[in-house]
DNA sequence: ATGGTCGCGAGGCGA
C-alpha cells in the first residue's frame, strides 16, 4: 500500500497535475491540503473518474482538507475534538477546515493543515501552539488505548524540525522569521514524544533536501526550501514502512503547487 | 529553470 501527502495549493487551479499525479504515483490514499473551495466548488468527478473515493472538508476560500483512498473510506471525521478556533481579535471564532480523518485499508488516515503563525508576536502563532498540542494529546491518547493502532499523521505542518530543514538557519534567525523557533519545535516533538515517527526523513536525508518551496525569489531553481510536510506514524504503522520519497519533479514547471507530494510505502 | 509569485475573486488577504 502506499500513502501520500500534497498540499496543493488550490485543488481547482491543480486538477490537471493532480490527476496526472494520481495516474503515474500510483498511490492508494492521498491526503490533500489547501483544497480553497466549499463541497459545491469541489472536483468529485476527478477523484470517481480515477476511481479514488473522497471525503472533503472545506468551510471557504481559505484552507480545507480531503482524503481521498482506493482502499475504502470509512468513519469519516471533520475537526478533532475541541479543535481550537480562531478569529481575529478574538472574533467570529470558528473551526477552521484543517483536519480530516478517516479510515482507508486499515489506517487511520489525518490530513492535517496546521496553521502558520505568521509572525512569533502575532496573534495566530498561540493559536497554532494550542492548536498543535490539542491535537497531541488526542493523538497520545489513540495509542495509549490501542498500542496496534496504525495511525497516519500527515500534511502541512508549517514546522521546520531541524536546522537543515531550511536552506538557511541563520537567515531565519536573523529574520525572526516562524517555522523555527523553540515553540514550534517542542510542538513537533511532543507528537515524537507521543510515539509518532517522522517515517520520511529516514528515506530521504538531508541536508538540502525539502517539500516546500516559496514561489517568490526563485526559491526553487536556488534549491531554497523547507521541509515543513511529514507523514508522522504511530509505532504499528511505522513498522509496516519500507520506503518513502518526495517528489520533487511536481515542483518543476508551469502551474505546479508550491508543495511538493510526499509519499510513503507500506508493506502488506 | 531559462525566471523577480500565486490563488481567489474582483481589492486585498493569505501563504
Amino acid at each position: 500500500m502506499k500513502i501520500a501527502t500534497w498540499n496543493v495549493n488550490s485543488l481547482r487551479a491543480r486538477a490537471d497535475r493532480v490527476e496526472a499525479w494520481l495516474q503515474r504515483s500510483d498511490c492508494d490514499v492521498l491526503a490533500i491540503q489547501e483544497t480553497k473551495c466549499k463541497d459545491e466548488n469541489f472536483p468529485w468527478e476527478l477523484f470517481e473518474r480515477m476511481g479514488y473515493e473522497v471525503a472533503h472538508f472545506g468551510l471557504s476560500q481559505w484552507n480545507g482538507v480531503a482524503i481521498a483512498s482506493r482502499v475504502g473510506l470509512d468513519d469519516v471525521e471533520r475537526t478533532f475534538m475541541d479543535q481550537p478556533a480562531f478569529g481575529k481579535g478574538g472574533k467570529d471564532e470558528t473551526q477552521e477546515a484543517r483536519a480530516i480523518g478517516a479510515t482507508c485499508g486499515g489506517v487511520r488516515v489525518w490530513s492535517l493543515y496546521v496553521p502558520n503563525g505568521r509572525a512569533l508576536d502575532d496573534e495566530h502563532m498561540p493559536y497554532k501552539l494550542s492548536w498543535l498540542d490539542t491535537l497531541r494529546s488526542h493523538a497520545e491518547g489513540w495509542v495509549k488505548a490501542d498500542p496496534a493502532a496504525q495511525i497516519a499523521l500527515m500534511g502541512d505542518w508549517n514546522i521546520a524540525p531541524h536546522d537543515e530543514d531550511v536552506w538557511d538557519i541563520d537567515y531565519f534567525r536573523s529574520a525572526g522569521l516562524t517555522h523555527v523557533s523553540e515553540p514550534e519545535r517542542a510542538a513537533f516533538r511532543a507528537f515524537e514524544d507521543a510515539g509518532y515517527t517522522d517515517v520520511v526523513r529516514p528515506h530521504t536525508p538531508g541536508p538540502g533536501v525539502y517539500t516546500y518551496w516559496d514561489y517568490t525569489q526563485l526559491r526553487f531553481p536556488k534549491k531554497e526550501g523547507m521541509r515543513i510536510d511529514f507523514v508522522l506514524a504511530s509505532p504499528a504503522l511505522a513498522a509496516r514502512v519500507t520506503g518513502a520519497a518526495i517528489d520533487r519533479e511536481e515542483r518543476k514547471g508551469k502551474g505546479a503547487s508550491d508543495h511538493a507530494p510526499v509519499l510513503v510505502d507500506l508493506a502488506n
